[in-house]
This record gives structure tokens, C-alpha cells and sequence, in this order.
DNA sequence: CCTCATACCGGCAGGCTTGCCTGTTTGTAA
DNA sequence: TTACAAACAGGCAAGCCTGCCGGTATGAGG
């Protein structure tokens, strides 16, 4: 179950593979060096953090020249900034992949929580998260980011309407997806300091399941509650 | 209800107090002087985070020599455990402090959620989730955090128990109460980066507002759910 | 009152990082 | 083929940070 280390970037073509003496057109060069750069930086994020990564540090994992970088990326922050971008949008792109992966057969709730819940316990997301705590000072971090938590949430409700349509019509949908996500990343977060090896919060994620196993039940009740919302 | 910059510290007695001439005993002025250093690394960490907080901050805003620092922390990431350990504690106790406070004829869970929020949506909470972040590399800061995430648990349980009596007998209480505070840091994280300034998940908040308002609805047909449960 | 341990002070050297700068190679287009 | 622009290489200087060190002041004990 420990999904951790999952796919962070693209696995292959990148040990030791130098780009030299192959006659490649230059648009297909500087997208292969890009995609080293931010590959590398991507890897770099997950393994020492935003602050422990120096621009050496990236080089030398890319297996790349220290002015190459300079040329594509002019400043430490810019490259930060675009594996960011790439990061999410990466993540978008395999979010919807590995849901319409699932069997029709096994497309129940709990499924989809444990599919979910590999998103967050994951390499990509230790990434996610040294990147906003550092988006906190970077202000061009900090735009590229912002979007992401709408983002995600339409997409979950996309996914939500094709493949469970039973919850669609669910009242509170929509709040109870941002509570997953959030919950998910609070968890991720306290396995950063926990022993909790592999753990995990593997309980909270039970009672979650449980959780949502009960919700057609009490999602008649709710039409008749005296809506005494307008949260504190 | 934007709880934000709350007590961090004790604001009292800092700004500009010369320590000197005042004739104290030696165990007053280190303990003076370990408060000073303590409070300022705090506030720099909710400030400028972990790893752009230097040691020359630090003494600068305590109003301290850099010898002195160096007397009492022989090392930056000494000083920075005994500040996560003080954080910890000093939470923990204001943690009581809040729920004792409440008047008796408040005690509602509603009202508990939106106290236990503001523990969340605190500066505390940012300095905190510097240090979780951090201590993915300072194995001593691990180690002061790790037994964190179980002595909240125990400390929400006992809250529980003592004024909110009504839920105290609840099959899933544990799994929930850790559920609700891994979803308000996850919600905490998610500000970090989100333009949403002030919302700070309004939304959800009350969706799980109205969710603990139906516990005790579903928690009869909780007993007769053929137990699928295992977390995947 | 005197002596000593402890608390505190401020500067120095070593190391690391970033951004820039010049020089070389590669692709493209005339 | 030739000339130019873009891609790439690697070194340099300025700046900052940490840990340490000798020197001073202050409180404790005889």
C-alpha cells in the first residue's frame, strides 16, 4: 500500500543519457533540456526540500552545464516557478489517466478514495508541499499555485460525475470533496514529522471510508435539518 | 473571524527591555534570556520561515549578541528544536486554557470546532508547519515533533470527554476527532498557497460543521453496517 | 572584599550559493 | 558553404551564513 516514490517525472531517458552528437532539431533540444531541468528540480524538491536545493545541486543531477541553466532560466525562482507549473499541470493530466484507468466494475467510493489517497502519499505531493511553504515568500510561485486549489476541486467533481454518478446529485458534494482533499493533505503533512512510518493515518483514512460508505443514509436527513450553518 | 498573528508568544515585556543593571539571579537571566531567544525564533519562523530565518535574524530581533546565542544553542538547529519543543508545550497548554474558558452553556461541539480552528488558523500553525517541513531532514527536530501527532489525539480525547460528554461514547470518536484536525491543517496548508485570503475554507468548515451536527443521527446505523473496512 | 565560574560580547575565517560574464559548439538559413 | 543566432560550458566575484574564539562583565560563594 505504501505507494511512496511513485512516478514523479518520466523514468526513462534520463540516467546518463547525454544529448550530444544525435542532430536534433533545436525546438526538440531546448525541450529536452527543459524537461531535464525541471525533472531534476522536480526530484530535488521531493528528496531536499525547496531551500536545500541549490541550483547546483540541479545541474549536477540533470547532468547538465551551469550556464545551461542560466539560459533557460534566468533566475533560481523562474526555474522554481515552471516546475511548479509543470508539476500541476502533470499531476492534472495523471489525475484524470489513473481514474478512467479504473475498471467500471470497481468503480465504487472506496476506490476512488484509495486512488486519491496514492496522490497524496507520494513523492509529487512532498513536492507540492515545499512549494507552498515557499510560494509563502515567492510571490511568482505563489500565482502559479493559487489557481491549483479551484483547479483541483473542478476536476474532482468532473471525475465525481463520470464515474460515481450515484453521489452526483449529493447536497453538500462539493464541500465534502474539498474536505477529502483536505484531510488527505493534513494527513500527508503530519507523516512529514510523524514515526509513523508507514501508518500513514491509515485509521483516519477508515473512518473516511466509512464515512462515505454512510453518506446516501443521512443524505435524506439532511433536506430536513434546520440549516444552522454559516460556518464560524 | 480571521484569527491570524494570535498569541504567538507572551507579547508582554519584549520590545526593548534592556536585561542589564537590574541585579537578577543567573537562573532569571538564562531564563530570561532562553525566552528571548526562543520567542524571537518563533516569530521569525512564522515570519520568514524555516530556512530564511538565520541565526543573525534571530539575534536581531531577540535584541541579543550572536555570542549569546551561541552560549546557550551551541548549534542553529538546537536552538531550533528547543523552539519546536516550547512551541509544543506551550500549545498544548493553551490548548486547555481555550476549552476551559468556555462557558459551560457554550460548550457545544459547534463552538468547539470553531476554537479548535483557531488553533489552526494561527501563526503558531505556519511556524508549525515550517518545522514539520523541516524536519523531514534534522532528525533532533523529528524527534521533537513525532510524539506530537499522538498527544494531540490524547489531549482532543480528553477535551472531549470532559465538555462534550454527549459525544464521549461515540464508536468512531477517535478516528474523527484526528480526522478533523488532519482536514483543518490540510485546510491550514492550502491557505498557504491559496489567493483566498480570507475564506480560508469557509466553506468546508461549515460542511464539516454540519457534518458533526448529523453524528449523532447516523451513529445508531453505524452498528448495523456489515464492517467493510480494512483502509486500502 | 576577593575569587571564580558562568553569562555574554563582537569579530574572523571557511564554505557555499547565486548571478553574471566570456568563450565555444550546434543548428539554421541564405 | 558560410554567416549568424541560439544553445551550451564553466569560471569568477560578491554576499551571506555558520561555528568558533579570545576577551569582558556579572552573579555566586568563601
Amino acid at each position: 500500500m505504501g505507494h511512496r516514490s511513485a512516478t514523479l517525472t518520466t523514468p526513462p531517458a534520463r540516467p546518463h543519457v547525454p544529448v550530444k552528437h544525435i542532430r536534433r532539431s533545436q525546438a526538440a533540444r531546448v525541450e529536452a533540456m527543459r524537461t531535464r531541468l525541471l525533472d531534476a528540480t522536480l526530484e530535488c524538491l521531493a528528496e531536499r526540500g525547496y531551500s536545500n536545493t541549490s541550483t547546483n545541486d540541479i545541474v549536477r543531477r540533470a547532468h547538465v552545464s551551469r550556464g545551461a541553466l542560466a539560459h533557460h532560466f534566468r533566475t533560481r525562482n523562474d526555474l522554481f516557478s515552471a516546475a511548479a507549473q509543470r508539476l500541476i499541470t502533470a499531476r492534472a493530466a495523471e489525475f484524470r489517466e489513473r481514474f478512467t484507468a479504473i475498471a467500471p466494475a470497481r468503480r465504487t467510493p472506496a476506490e476512488a478514495l484509495t486512488v486519491l489517497w496514492s496522490f497524496y502519499d507520494d513523492a509529487a505531493f512532498v513536492a507540492m508541499m515545499e512549494l507552498m511553504i515557499a510560494s509563502r515568500h515567492e510571490p511568482e510561485l505563489r500565482a502559479v499555485l493559487a489557481p491549483m486549489s479551484d483547479q483541483i476541486a473542478d476536476i474532482t467533481a468532473a471525475v465525481v460525475a463520470d464515474f460515481l454518478p450515484e453521489l452526483a446529485g449529493l447536497p453538500l458534494l462539493d464541500g465534502a470533496l474539498r474536505s477529502i482533499h483536505a484531510l488527505f493533505a493534513g494527513l500527508a503533512l503530519g507523516a512529514l514529522a510523524s514515526s509513523d512510518g508507514q501508518g500513514r493515518g491509515a485509521d483516519v483514512r477508515a473512518f473516511v471510508q466509512v464515512l462515505v460508505s454512510l453518506a446516501p443514509q443521512f443524505t435524506a436527513q439532511l433536506t430536513a435539518i434546520p440549516d444552522s450553518s454559516e460556518a464560524p
